[in-house]
DNA sequence: TTTATTATTTGACCTAGGTCAAATGCCAAC
DNA sequence: GTTGGCATTTGACCTAGGTCAAATAATAAA
């Protein structure tokens, strides 16, 4: 396993490495029963590369904290798979509206290598926010973390080009894009595979 | 696999009105004297059309439910003003990262309109929420509708052209739409002035 | 090692939307 | 009503990135 400090110093933007450590943080110094509690609704699964943690359709019943590996979220539209999100270890993976709602969702969760990941249940969460307060302070880090992460990606659209995305994309985790198909970074950046294929070798 | 209609259908915003709803009504259902805490640090302000509730470089220290009237917020990318938000009557305006963390931000926040606007304090909000743990389930809600609307409008860029986008904005709000320059709805659209009004012409 | 399959590159062409500039429309203030 | 200042439209042209198709890598399977 990898040591925190190099965990964080992929994670390129600094706002979100602070909130990254905030949550930490806050987990850390949870008191005993609450620390166990989140202990008791959590489980640990393992899937193999190309297995599918949620699939369109479904209730999005937990979210998954990427323990080892990577994974994505897409969804399909007009025939053609149009990644979300790419998580590398310690980021979480959730299908939000499907898992806030509990309603049916459109996205899938993929393992694109063998991944580790700890379940977190939605009901069990919710039933637990109940007794102990401190895990709806949990919940909101959460959120406020998606929410300006979300935006975030907006404001990338908004204001960057397609080759400064790949930089950004590349500059915040090299290693990890080596193991993932072009196709699958294409559809992540919003542009079609030959487009990104000749900006890399314009590079 | 699944049609072109029903997927739109699945992103339009009447997701988002029953969030609201939710909301709402949870604040309708709260003990008395949260609700009394809660009205003690609210106040209601009034802005001038033209008027900035918010600066780029200033802390978010509030945030802002529109009472009345049409607000927006913006940023400035390469001398340009780009439009994030467009703010109608029972929406919340905020700077989400400025506010979170309470730090500098780039957004501009502007009333469209004359506009009036509940005022709630972070700070005295965070004060409250110690004390009356309802407030921070309250504050979770707001944090999960931001960040499920954030989510959406990055899947309206991937999968919408501009002429489908305009169509969702006026099918929003038709009446409200007309009183706002093409400009800013075009900075709002993500397009230029000139394609925005090429679309309504040809619609 | 050969074959089958999938991933990536390259080329030729196309389109949505951008940019720049000029023309018109719309008010508000004189 | 005129005049100035925006807001909007229209035209001519440009560019980033898309699409389709074919050519090469790379891999995995036999």
């Amino acid at each position: 396993m990898r040591g925190q400090s190099e965990f964080l110093s992929d994670i390129c933007s600094c706002t979100m490495l602070l909130y990254i450590h905030k949550i930490f943080d806050f987990v850390n110094q949870l008191d005993e029963v609450t620390a166990t509690e989140l202990q008791k609704i959590s489980l640990v699964k393992n899937y193999k590369k190309g297995d599918l943690l949620l699939r369109a359709g479904e209730v999005c019943h937990s979210n998954f904290v990427i323990e080892k590996g990577i994974a994505r979220k897409y969804y399909v539209h007009n025939d053609k798979e149009i990644t979300t999100e790419i998580y590398f270890e310690k980021e979480v993976a959730v299908s939000l509206d499907s898992y806030i709602m509990q309603k049916p969702g459109k996205d899938y969760v993929e393992a694109l290598t063998d991944v580790s990941v700890i379940v977190v249940n939605y009901a069990k969460f919710q039933e637990a926010k109940k007794k102990f307060p401190e895990l709806v302070s949990l919940d909101l880090m959460f959120m406020e973390y998606y929410a300006v992460w979300f935006e975030k990606r907006l404001v990338e659209y908004q204001t960057m080009d397609a080759t400064q995305r790949y930089l950004k994309i590349i500059e915040k985790s090299p290693h990890y894009i080596q193991n993932i198909p072009l196709t699958i970074i294409a559809s992540y950046l919003g542009i079609s595979l030959e487009t990104l294929s000749r900006i890399r070798t314009k590079i």
